[in-house]
DNA sequence: GATTTAATTAACCAACTGGTCAGTTGTTTG
DNA sequence: CAAACAACTGACCAGTTGGTTAATTAAATC
């Protein structure tokens, strides 16, 4: 005879429930990651009581997989259309960084997740979440653009990483750029990240093309 | 009565086992951050009882301090030196990127403690790391190259960012990276982080150099 | 070599954490 | 409207975690 009455327990919404758990989830997995997050936190932030994460999810674990899915998603959907094998080398790199910068505006936790994963979880859903194809994505794109001369001859490979560092790194550093930054503009309004992708894009053009090239493209300074 | 006899006990050595302390927290906290991190693994990593940690350091958090600035110290120690007002901005920019490398190289947990103490701790040590002063040195340098006609029209600050990103993220990627790379290096061996240190310094310089201006330093693609 | 000092240990503790479950109650169905 | 269903709650549990402490003993001191 342990549980008594019980509260009047909030409206009852199967999907609404859950989709409140999965959005509480995703922001303190990306503030804390897998193994520091607490589910009671995830509980009280979603505004149900702990024993809904397991009714619906199961475990942690599968919540967090959830999380990283459900976040995920939209970026690995956007990759495969800028790997056209014949398009413009300058332009579907221009393409690809605005779309990732663009989708992780409105997700951005997303650049701290994958942190989380690949440092402290050391990748377990790496493959998962698909997030190996953007980089193969970016090494096709650069080396197709050196192949053709556009592109200055760096290696591809560390090349895309450094462009990947470049759309994540912002997000991750938002938070404290504030206080360093002068004028004290809050890095995540939609003005300041509307000039991080420009800036973002321009610094990685300039970055990969051969010089006769450089004033080929749309991207402004 | 509670404790026993007690094994043979390691040899006694107040400043060799505080250093094996701070090398094992150095690690733990690289990989798990302040909260995830469990002070009975830095001591089974470190070879003695979790007693001896809270007998040098006081606390899981003191010990998470003592190790921050262990590792950031060499970094802060470097940056000055860069600021110099008169210099070439192109080769203060090399420079303080090569160094910065150089010094993580050889602390390749370095980035991921930064991470983790921006986004999990959310800062909570920032300012006293000093790490803020790395982005001024770069942003000064890019402003003066600026000026000086020599750099692009870039945002400093935005573009600061987006070099430390360049620095950084390589090396939190590294674990995932050898599973997507082809040939399946180990991102951190000699080789590969002397071939990283040259394709960022390239990209990063073409990334701010004027056009007309790109043929003036000696990075090498 | 006896005394003092302090490095080291094992056992211990209170608070916390992921996870479970019996029971309650709003909603749907026949 | 009664019965079946399932969303929801609160108490509970076993294992873990940061931190403490009395006892032990290798060295330093005299």
């Amino acid at each position: 005879m342990r549980p008594r009455p019980g509260k009047p327990a909030r409206t009852r919404d199967r999907a609404a429930t859950r989709a409140a758990v999965l959005a509480a989830a995703e922001e303190e997995f990306a503030r804390h990651g897998l193994e520091a997050a607490r589910t009671e936190d995830i509980a009280q932030r979603s505004g149900v009581t702990k024993g809904m994460i397991y009714h619906y999810f199961g475990s942690k674990e599968k919540l967090y997989e959830a999380a990283l899915e459900q976040v995920f998603a939209p970026l690995l959907l956007s990759f495969q259309q800028f790997a056209a094998p014949h398009s413009d080398p300058a332009q579907a790199l221009e393409g690809v960084v605005r779309r990732v910068l663009e989708i992780t505006s409105d997700q951005p936790g997303a650049p701290a997740m994958l942190f989380f994963e690949t440092i402290q979880n050391r990748g377990a859903y790496y493959e998962k979440i698909g997030f190996p194809s953007l980089y193969h994505v970016l090494a096709n794109i650069l080396e197709r653009g050196r192949k053709q001369k556009i592109f200055r001859a760096l290696d591809s490979w560390h090349t895309a990483v450094n462009i990947v560092g470049v759309c994540c790194f912002y997000y991750c550093a938002a938070q404290r750029l504030q206080s360093v930054w002068p004028g004290g503009k809050n890095p995540l309004q939609r003005s300041m990240l509307k000039q991080h992708a420009d800036q973002a894009v321009s610094f990685i053009l300039s970055g990969v093309q051969a010089e006769h090239m450089s004033a080929n493209t749309s991207h402004k300074g």
